[in-house]
DNA sequence: CGGTATCCAGGCCGATACTG
DNA sequence: CAGTATCGGCCTGGATACCG
C-alpha cells in the first residue's frame, strides 16, 4: 500500500478543483465522457489483453488466445474489434496462406496500459488484505 | 500520455519476470486470483464510488446518490455492500430517526482510488484521441 | 432515510457450426 | 488461421413496490 510507485495525495490533488477554482474545473458533459470511456475501457478482458500484448509486443489471434486463459473466441475478437475501435491496438493482415494477422498496441494502448499498472500492483499487493476483509465480514 | 505521473517502463518491468528468474515470478495460482480481483474492482460503479468518497470523506447513502448520475438505488446499493466486504468502505449506522447511515474509506479503498487515478487521468488526458479513432474507424 | 423484495427486459457470453 | 453467424441460458441491472 505504501510501495505504490506514485504519490496518491498528489494525484487526487491533481484531479480535484482547486479552492481558487483554476481550470481543472470539470465540465460535466467531459466529465460524462469520460466516465462512459472509463466504464468501456475498465473491462476484465480489455484490461488483460492490454497487460498480454504489453509483455509480449505483436502477437498473432492464436498466440494471444494461448496467453489468456479462460477467453472465448468470441470475446477475444470482440475485444481487440474494440480495442482497435478505440486506437488501442493496430491489426495487420498479411495476404498469405493460412491467414495471418498481428496485433500490436499503439502508443494510446501503451499509455493505458500504463495507467492500469497501478491497479495490477494494487490488487497483488492487497489480494490477502481482501480475501482476509471477505473472510470477516461473511462469519456474520 | 506523457504527463502520467509515474514511468510506465518502471512499473511495466517491476511486473515482468527478470531474465535472471527472480522472485516477481508469477505463481500462476496467484495469477487467477490477482485477475479475479481486478475483475470484480474494475466495475464501472466501484471506480466512481471511489471517486466520490475520496473527494468528499465521509458521506450518507442519499449523499453518494446525489453525487452519482444514474445509478440505480439498487446498484448504489449493491456496489457499496460488496465494497464494504472487500474491506473498501466502512459503513456506519447510527441508531436515530430518521436512519442515517454512513460510508467512509477505508486504508484499502484509499489505496485502491489512488491506484485508479492513473487511470481516470489517462481517460481525461485521452478522450479526444479515443473520440477520432472511433470517428476514423467507422468511417469505414 | 436507507434500505429489501420482486419482476422482467436486455445484453453478455459461451457453445457450436460454418467459411475464405 | 482467423474469423463470422446463430442460438440460447443466465445474469445484470432498471423499475417498482414495500418496510423498519
Amino acid at each position: 500500500m505504501s510501495t505504490l510507485p506514485f504519490d496518491p495525495a498528489t494525484i487526487a490533488e491533481a484531479r480535484r478543483v482547486t479552492a481558487e477554482g483554476q481550470q481543472h474545473a470539470v465540465d460535466p458533459a467531459v466529465e460524462t465522457l469520460v466516465t462512459e470511456l472509463i466504464g468501456r475501457v475498465a473491462d476484465k478482458w480489455t484490461m488483460i489483453l492490454l497487460e498480454v500484448l504489453e509483455e509480449h509486443g505483436e502477437l498473432r489471434f492464436t498466440q494471444i488466445a494461448r496467453h489468456v486463459d479462460g477467453i472465448s473466441q468470441k470475446m477475444l475478437t470482440q475485444t481487440l474489434r474494440q480495442m482497435e475501435r478505440d486506437g488501442m491496438v493496430t491489426r495487420t493482415v498479411h495476404a498469405v496462406v493460412p491467414p495471418r494477422v498481428d496485433y500490436r498496441l499503439t502508443d494510446l494502448g501503451h499509455s493505458l496500459g500504463a495507467a492500469f499498472c497501478g491497479v495490477w500492483l494494487w490488487a497483488e499487493e492487497n489480494l490477502a488484505r481482501v480475501q482476509a476483509a471477505r473472510e470477516s465480514f461473511d462469519a456474520r
